[in-house]
DNA sequence: GAGCTGGACTAATGCGTATTAGTAATCATT
DNA sequence: AATGATTACTAATACGCATTAGTCCAGCTC
């Protein structure tokens, strides 16, 4: 134990031959005002070097001050075995912007119980307060953990969620987004436009279905032919009265939802996008498969970034607890959206490939 | 901002009418061997939770010397924005044990500078300090300062690097591994085994060259064509000199130059493994890439595991300095792999498709 | 030569906790 | 009635740091 003994501002102080105070005068930068001779200075840095001194971030914390370090909590691991995983990108966008501002990340591994879950107040004590603040990401959520540390004036920032009053949050703006889709498709001639989706949850599924039916109604005399399905009910039936009813384009929730009208379409001979214009709205981690459809994508590397500048910003007071920040989501290319041509084509193969 | 003051032990006290000693007893569940009365001590915890005690982490590790944290340090950014990185395995695993031994990891950002380049003492501090130890890895190395921090008697664990005397580290068996490749080659029936590599450069290409010659020649008479080449170099002459003086397998030194085999073979018209029987000694980070050779593996995971382990035991006491941890490497599948039949084929394809 | 000013520091304190060394009261033993 | 043991606590301290309130001394003024 003594042999990994780290020096402390007393050790300094002793080799330097003045009290700690003076130490601790010159590492926070209030020597100069204070009124430490240029030497004794130069005299306590030459020391730390010489120890090897660093800071002791438990006693920082303990007394108050900032020790640079960034909480990143989720309630999943955060290193989940895929590598395409959903928060990897959200991390690397953090890390980045980390060390532009020369803070270190921890990340709280300690809060999983063998269960695999996640909490923060699973052991009784809130490990969290070892950093300056904390940002938080995950899909699932644990609304009492969150509101009992905003209670308890916790630094943090949310990355996707705008739910929770009084915390600031980074995000995304779906009702644009998916307001963007409508526009995209209808300028391209589509004006019956299909809507499909599992039945609702959650908020993000929530903003893009209003944000899609808000510029459907803008844009006028437009049919909508909505669905809400589980994966599994999404029988080609469906797609065949939709393509009958006169749609030429369908809005798609989410991942699993286009695999679903893949093979659909290929069973009823629809070709994607010839006939068929396709829009994913939530594409998940998917990114690195091979098949381009289009779709939305949250940029997540962008609210990673903007999460750890929030945070910044919240500790030196510079924004209130209600701080918004809302970054634009990336628009969908043209993979999949074509110009309408009503009927069923002969040749239509899968896009995703057999399975 | 109206943040209330989170309460203390002493609150606690307080409101129980006792001393805080008697309260830290309860909570620490000391409190039955001292022999603190039944009545009093649910009269403090009804007092805990009455006001939302939590313990304070950071006044428990200043006092306790540890504080639960482990450092990661790279001199490459830790999340690089290829989602295949090679990194990202051995952070699952370090994950992946700190959550099982409840740790929690920092990431060392600051460490970075404008030049993109890392640096422990970049700021003349060593901010590394402030975790109860490192797991170092990175394939840069940065010797200077490695060996300062051991001079320092700081303790750390390195991963995939052996050099440095007075370091404990977690490794896979090259040797071993090299060794076990020409096993296979040797009892599919190949005895006349080449080996292509890069001019050598680092201790594990030292390593596996050891290991290929050593088994070689263990195994007796049989004929090795070797040769160090730069990619660039590597001209179908030479594999069609291999090919015409009887060698029916490669051992190939990693996976840029298996490009280069891929394309000279298609050159020449060498069916693989038809003809020629491949593997690879370092797969790098290219799991995922479609095209399926036969070829060793680093098992990250479970060295990015190891070292968690090791760094704990070493902060125990209970392991030295020179510990070593040898993982065996991931033996290479059959794909490339098959019994040798000489002769040049005629229809031979590329594996890794054009380019 | 008493009083003042400013430069260059230091002693003392508190943050919240765990631990060590007590204390004070009751009870049992001889 | 004195001694020892047990019960049920508490006072004091240390951890490493930042901060507040000084101290000490040289140089200057009037």
């Amino acid at each position: 134990m003594s042999r990994f003994a780290k020096p402390s501002q007393r050790d300094i102080a002793r080799l330097a031959q003045v009290s700690q105070t003076t130490v601790s005068m010159v590492i926070t930068g209030k020597a100069e005002a204070i009124g430490i001779s240029y030497d004794t200075q130069e005299r306590i840095r030459q020391a730390m070097r010489e120890l090897g001194y660093t800071p002791n971030v438990a006693a920082r914390s303990l007394q108050g001050g900032r020790n640079g370090l960034i909480g990143v909590h989720t309630f999943e691991p955060v290193f989940p075995v895929s590598a395409d995983d959903y928060f990897h990108q959200f991390l690397v966008g953090i890390e980045q912007m980390a060390v532009e501002l020369g803070q270190d990340l921890v990340l709280f591994a300690s809060t999983q119980g063998a269960d695999g879950t996640r909490s923060i107040y699973r052991t009784g004590v809130n490990r969290l307060n070892l950093a300056d603040g904390v940002i938080m990401l995950g899909i699932e959520k644990n609304d009492s953990e969150v509101a009992r540390l905003r209670a308890e004036g916790y630094p943090f920032v949310l990355i996707g969620r705008r739910d929770v009053a009084g915390v600031p949050f980074v995000t995304t703006d779906y009702v644009e987004a998916a307001g963007a889709v409508v526009d995209q498709l209808v300028s391209r001639g589509h004006r019956s436009i299909g809507y499909l989706a599992r039945p609702l949850d959650t908020s993000p599924q929530n903003e893009r279905r209003e944000g899609f039916r808000e510029r459907m109604s803008a844009r006028g005399a437009i049919t909508v032919f909505e669905r809400f399905v589980e994966p599994a009910d999404l029988v080609s039936s469906w797609l065949r009265d939709a393509m009958a009813s006169g749609t030429t384009a369908i809005v798609v929730e989410n991942y699993e939802l286009i695999a679903a009208l893949d093979s659909a379409a290929s069973d009823v001979g629809v070709a994607i996008p010839e006939h068929l214009s396709v829009v994913c709205l939530d594409w998940g981690a998917h990114d690195l498969n091979g098949a381009a459809w289009s779709h939305l994508s949250v940029p997540r590397r962008e609210l990673g970034r903007r999460s750890v500048a929030v945070l910044m910003a919240l500790l030196e007071g510079e924004i209130g607890p209600d701080h918004a920040e809302v970054v634009p989501c990336e628009l969908p290319g043209s993979a999949t959206i074509a110009a309408p041509r009503s009927g069923l084509g002969a040749d239509s193969g899968s896009r995703l490939g057999p399975r």
